[in-house]
Order: C-alpha cells, then sequence, then structure tokens
RNA sequence: GCUCCCAUAGUUUAAUGGCAAAAUAAAGCAAUGGUAAUGCUUAGAUCCAAGUUCGAUUCUCGGUGGGAGCACCA
C-alpha cells in the first residue's frame, strides 16, 4: 500500500502495517512520541492496521489533540478504577474537556461518590495503570453493543440514539470496556501523571428534566513536571479568586440580604469610577451621545419589547398604584423611548447614544457568582442607528474601538461571527444573510479575522462577540455587537430621508466591558489584584520614617499630589517603616514614598513600586512627572 | 432551580454533647524608627429556627447564605 506523508512524501508499506509500524519504521525515537495518528484524516489508533493506500498524519505528544486523547483515556482509567470499587456503577458520557476531562457516574443504588472518596479512586487508577494494560479497540454491530451494554442504561440510551447499521466501537483496558469512538493511548502505562479535581452533579445529557449523575474532573499530562505546573495554575487561580481579593483589597462585598446584589465598597467605587471616566472619554470622541433611562417602567413597554413575554420569570416586578411595572433587563426599551422622542434626519445618522445603564434580572440562585454573575449589573451600553449602507463603516470602527480599549488592559482576543438560527428567528433570509455579510465585512475591512458560530446569533439578528484572554489563559466573553432586526419594528421607529419619506433604521446593540461589574471580577483576577496605577484606588502610600519630624513635609507632598488628582494616603500611624511598608504591599499599592530626613533636606522623595526591591530618590517634581504621564497613558 | 459539600471573632483557621483556642486586623500603652511583621494590654465569634438531651456550637430536621458543578445566561 502507498502512504502519504502530510510532507506529501508517499512510501510503499505492506498492506496491513499499523501506524506504530510505519513510525517505528521511520525512527524509534519518532514512534516514540506518537500518541495516535489520522488515516485518511480519520483518527486512528496506533496498533489499528492501515488495509490500503492512505495518507497519515501522526499526532505527537506535544499537540493539543495528544493531550486529548491522553485525557480521554484517562477519563477510560477512572471509569475502570471506578467500576472495580463500585460494581454497579453505570456511566454516562466521560469526554476530554479544556484542562482535562471527566466522566458521569451513577454509582449505584443509594451510593454517593464523595470528595473524600477520590483518593481511593485515584489510588486504585494507579494500580491499573501499574498493571500497565493496553487498550484494544473493537468493532460490533448495534444489536451487539445494546447487548454488551445490557447493564447499563445510560450507554444503552446512547446506542439506541445512534442510526441503524452503523458500526459501533469499543475501548477495552484490563477488565473493562466502554462505549467510545476513540482514539485512545496504547497502554495505561502512559497515564500515570493525574489527579481528581473535584465532583459534583450533571444532568443526564445536559437536560433538566433528567436525573442527575455525579460528574467527577480530573486532570492528566504526560509528564510530572506538565501536571504539577497545571495545579500550580489551578492554586494561582483560586489565589487570585476576585471574590478573595475583593475582600481583602475591600473593593467590593455581597451582603446575605441581597444575593447577587453587589455593594461597592470606596476601593472597587473607585476602580469602577475609573473605568466609567475611561469609557466616557474615548465614546466622547467617537461622537457619541449619552442618556439614562429609568430603572423601571411600566409593564406595557415591556410588552410591545417582547420581554414581559419571553422573560418575564427573570424580571423584578412591583404593582404601583394599580399599575404593574418592570425594573429593567435591558437598556434599549428606554433608549428606543428616546429615539422615538424625536424626529431624526438623514443627515444625523449614525446616531450614537451610549447609556451605563443598571439592569436587573433574577438569576438562578445556583447560578450567581462573585461579580461573574450577579442579579443587578451595569452594562456599558449603547445603540447605535444608521442607514444600511453604513453597516460597514460604523461596525469597523467599533471593532478598532473594541481593539483600543481592550488592548489598555493588556486582554487578547478574537472575534467570533453568530448567524441565523436553524428555526427560531424573525425576519427573511436575504436580510439576514445580508446582515451577516455586512459584519463579516466590517470585520475584513479593518482585517480582523473572526470565526463563524452557525446557527448561535440572537433570534432578532447577527452578532459579532468578543472573546477575550485573561493573563491565566481563560477565556470570558464581554464585548458583543448585535444587529437588531426586530425592536426597530416593534418600536415603529423611523429616520427622515433625503425625499422626506420615513424609513426604517438599522439598530446595533453594543457593549465593549459588557457588565461593568463582570469585568471589573475579570481585570481583579487578570491582575491578581495589582491593578495599573491609573487604576489602583490608592495609587501612592506616603509613609514617614517618623511621625514627628517628617509629617510636616509628608503632608506638603500629599497636597501637591492631590492638587494633581493622584490618589493618595499618608501612613502616619506609629509603627514601623518596615511594617507601613509591609502593608502597603499586600494592599498591592503602586507607590510607596519614605519620608526621613534624608528627603526633607534635599527636598526630595523616595519612591518604591508595588512588587519591586530597589528604591529610588527624585525630586517633587519629578516625581509627579513621572507618575502622572504613567497614568494618562493609561499603563502602557 | 438541581446534585454534592460547607457555615466558629472583621478575616483566616482550631476544638468540643458540659467555661470555645489561636493568628491577623481593631483599640489602648510603651518603644521614635530608613524599605515585608517592635513589645505588652484590652475587646471581639459558634448563621437562623425547631427537635433529641439534664445540657447542643457539636447530633437530627427545616430555612438562609456560601462553594464545586449542572441547567439557565435576552
Amino acid at each position: 500500500m502507498k502512504i502519504t506523508f502530510i510532507d506529501g512524501s508517499i512510501k510503499e508499506y505492506n498492506d496491513g502495517m499499523s501506524s506504530l509500524d510505519i513510525a517505528n519504521s521511520i525512527s524509534p525515537s519518532l514512534a516514540k512520541k506518537a500518541v495516535f495518528s489520522k488515516v485518511n484524516g480519520e483518527n486512528f489508533d496506533l496498533d489499528r492496521p492501515i488495509l490500503n493506500d492512505a495518507s497519515l498524519e501522526l499526532i505527537l505528544r506535544d499537540s493539543e489533540e495528544a493531550l486529548e486523547a491522553l485525557n480521554h483515556s484517562c477519563s477510560h482509567l477512572m471509569a475502570s478504577a471506578i467500576k472495580r470499587l463500585y460494581p454497579n456503577a453505570m456511566f454516562g458520557v466521560g469526554p476530554a474537556i479544556e484542562e482535562g476531562f471527566y466522566y458521569d457516574v451513577n454509582p449505584g443504588e443509594g451510593i454517593k461518590i464523595t470528595e473524600a472518596d477520590l483518593i481511593k479512586i485515584e489510588n486504585e487508577m494507579k494500580k491499573i495503570v501499574s498493571e500497565n494494560v493496553e487498550f484494544k479497540r473493537q468493532e460490533l454491530s448495534k444489536e451487539a453493543a445494546l447487548d454488551f451494554f445490557s447493564y447499563d442504561k445510560y450507554k444503552q440510551e446512547i446506542i439506541n440514539d445512534l442510526e441503524d447499521g452503523v458500526i459501533i466501537s469499543t475501548y477495552t483496558h484490563g477488565d473493562f470496556t466502554d462505549l467510545c469512538r476513540g482514539p485512545h493511548v496504547m497502554s495505561t502505562k502512559l497515564l500515570k501523571h493525574f489527579k481528581l479535581l473535584n465532583i459534583s452533579g450533571a444532568y443526564w445529557r445536559g437536560d433538566s428534566k433528567n436525573e442527575q449523575l455525579q460528574r467527577i474532573y480530573g486532570t492528566c499530562f504526560f509528564t510530572e513536571e506538565d501536571l504539577k505546573r497545571h495545579l500550580e495554575i489551578l492554586k494561582e487561580r483560586a489565589e487570585k479568586d476576585h471574590r478573595k481579593l475583593g475582600r481583602e483589597l475591600e473593593l467590593f462585598m455581597i451582603s446575605e440580604y441581597g444575593p447577587g446584589f453587589p455593594f461597592w465598597l470606596p476601593n472597587g467605587m473607585t476602580l469602577r469610577k475609573q473605568l466609567e471616566d475611561y469609557w466616557y472619554k474615548v465614546h466622547r470622541r467617537e461622537n457619541y451621545q449619552f442618556i439614562q433611562t429609568p430603572i423601571m417602567l411600566n409593564k406595557d413597554l415591556w410588552e410591545v419589547s417582547g420581554h414581559w413575554k419571553n422573560y418575564r420569570d427573570n424580571m423584578y416586578t412591583s404593582e404601583i398604584d394599580k399599575h404593574e411595572f418592570a425594573i429593567k433587563p435591558m437598556n434599549c426599551p428606554g433608549g428606543l423611548l428616546v429615539y422615538k422622542h424625536s424626529l431624526h434626519s438623514y443627515k444625523d445618522l449614525p446616531i450614537r447614544v451610549g447609556e451605563l445603564g443598571l439592569v436587573h434580572r433574577h438569576e438562578a440562585s445556583g447560578a450567581l457568582n462573585g461579580l461573574f454573575r450577579v442579579r443587578n449589573f451595569t452594562q456599558d451600553d449603547a445603540h447605535i442607528y444608521m442607514r444600511e449602507d453604513q453597516i460597514i463603516e460604523e461596525v469597523g470602527n467599533l471593532i478598532r474601538l473594541f481593539d483600543e480599549i481592550y488592548s489598555v488592559f493588556n486582554l487578547k482576543y478574537h472575534i467570533e461571527l453568530s448567524t441565523r438560527p436553524l428555526d427560531k428567528y424573525i425576519g427573511s433570509v436575504e436580510v439576514w444573510d445580508k446582515s451577516e455579510k455586512a459584519l463579516a465585512d466590517a470585520c475584513e475591512s479593518v482585517g480582523k479575522s473572526y470565526k463563524v458560530n452557525p446557527g448561535d446569533g440572537a433570534f432578532y439578528g447577527p452578532k459579532l462577540d468578543f472573546k477575550l484572554r485573561d493573563s491565566m489563559n481563560r477565556i470570558w466573553q464581554c464585548g458583543t455587537i448585535q444587529l437588531d432586526m426586530n425592536l426597530p419594528v416593534r418600536f415603529d421607529i423611523s429616520y427622515i430621508d433625503e425625499n422626506g419619506e420615513k424609513k426604517r433604521p438599522v439598530m446595533l446593540h453594543r457593549a465593549i466591558y459588557g457588565s461593568l461589574e463582570r469585568f471589573i471580577g475579570i481585570l481583579i483576577e487578570h491582575y491578581g489584584g495589582a491593578f495599573p496605577t491609573w487604576l489602583a484606588p490608592v495609587q501612592v502610600k506616603l509613609i514617614p520614617v517618623n511621625n514627628q519630624y517628617h509629617l510636616d513635609y509628608v503632608e506638603k507632598i500629599k497636597e501637591l499630589l492631590l492638587d494633581e488628582d493622584i490618589r493618595v494616603e499618608v501612613d502616619s500611624r506609629e509603627e514601623k517603616l518596615g511594617y507601613k511598608i509591609r502593608e502597603a504591599q499586600t494592599k498591592k499599592i503602586p507607590y510607596q514614598l519614605v519620608i526621613g530626613d534624608n528627603e526633607v533636606k534635599n527636598n526630595q522623595l523616595t519612591f518604591r513600586q508595588y512588587g519591586k526591591q530597589e528604591s529610588t530618590t527624585v525630586s517633587i517634581e519629578q516625581f509627579v512627572m513621572m507618575i502622572k504621564s504613567e497614568i494618562k497613558n493609561l499603563g502602557k
């Protein structure tokens, strides 16, 4: 048979040789690195014979796909260990995920696996690893598979959902066989470096109407170092958890009297204000106008907008003077009332109206999570009304604006274009196609690539989503640009065109931070609480060496800095210098100024930056210039 | 909302069916300092409700809140 390699070279091999045989014939070290292969693009286990001419790609250890196969194999390993410990266990699905794997388990009637049992399971897994058993693929008919898995109702359900006549594969290692597509690593001996992480509930087939299985999460790597590094990262994430830092740095709190309703403490309020000021500043430059619409409006409005029908259960309501009112879950209906308040000429378009709008949504209690998921939050909303021919340019400019703002925070991102849903959508297919193309063209017009999410658009229009990647490699969806074909019709908005006729404008919703609350939560973790100077609640901590002799000079510096709008505090407690330095460091204050005899005598100051060891002595003027320019440049 | 886990000073943690321990923060006193913790003193807590019990912070049950996820996220 002829084997075509990915570099295009073709070689002749005996029929029935496996990928591993071929790899070995090239070089044993290559074979050692191979985890599985792709034959004619199809995933193949290394030991599976190749029967005819084919293309062959070896998937090596250092690739994402290899790690996925490893983790998937590890989920089988875990299932086999569980089966030994809990003989009546049944299994749902057990895939590899972003940073590991999970398996959904029903351990048996009346049995619960708890965190404490994870060690037991890990030990059993280690035993199986040391048994060094191979993963063996088998293929069978649907009927045979149903028969084989007769003991497991979940597997039966999965098999029953497959088409008749399809070939079903199973993988066996040792005494455990699982329904699986593959591919897997050759042997359990590769699965030495794993860790079970946590356990939780998960609905069977992801449907809340179904029973819940126990989902056990774990992670597996090719080397012990990689595993250790990953566990370090998990630890770091826990250290930088915004709920923890929010408490330690006194940024925000959430009271049991209002689950999901964050309180901003003075430090957090300062930080938030910086984000707002910056937002207003760039939006003024981009010719936005600003409004504020009421928190609470008559139910009739929400009937017009359609929210009453669709989201009633998540809206807070109140009866006032026998009229029903609802607290806004979105800003757009209010914004549309403002648009309709006056007539608009085609000459005025695009009209860009921004609103930092506080919205309330009754989220399920279990969904709440620090600042990441709250019940009231502030959207950095804006609605843009324009002519159809303005979409590409306007969206292009928006993308540039998003790019500018994200780069200030050193957040990398990628764009996703979500297109028309399969069935639940309004408007004509032609308009959808045109809109989707406009969004795509806008990306291209500013040289940005995007990934398409087919069918993932809102029912009212396509959208561009901005997925940010933070300093700990997690992805967050914040920004969004959405075309809306629904509300302009429902609210019957119009502009007057050059012929004096009424026309329907195109409406765009967009948010960059998304939600101020959530964005701040992300920033807290992204920066680990060590904010750049422009955002830091306290920018400068002034520390006199001796209160008696140096406090006057310190107060003078404080006044000078305050005059320059620098957020400064004096630590004049009767504590030793080292103590105050330590505290300023733990509070992650960007600049600590130490003032003693030397500074007073020379009319200077000595500063030390957060996280740095060395200190520098400069004149007050030099320091002011330096810190002001840093703040003005937003830390860039 | 669902599954599992958890609830002790402001915070982080300890202990117990019979006076609840410490660190840190706070307050007071002393020490007057040069780059990550000066010493001493004081004050401060068992989430709420019911039950079992002579006695419950501890056991049981309900509630509330929190965590890991699932479902949801216009």
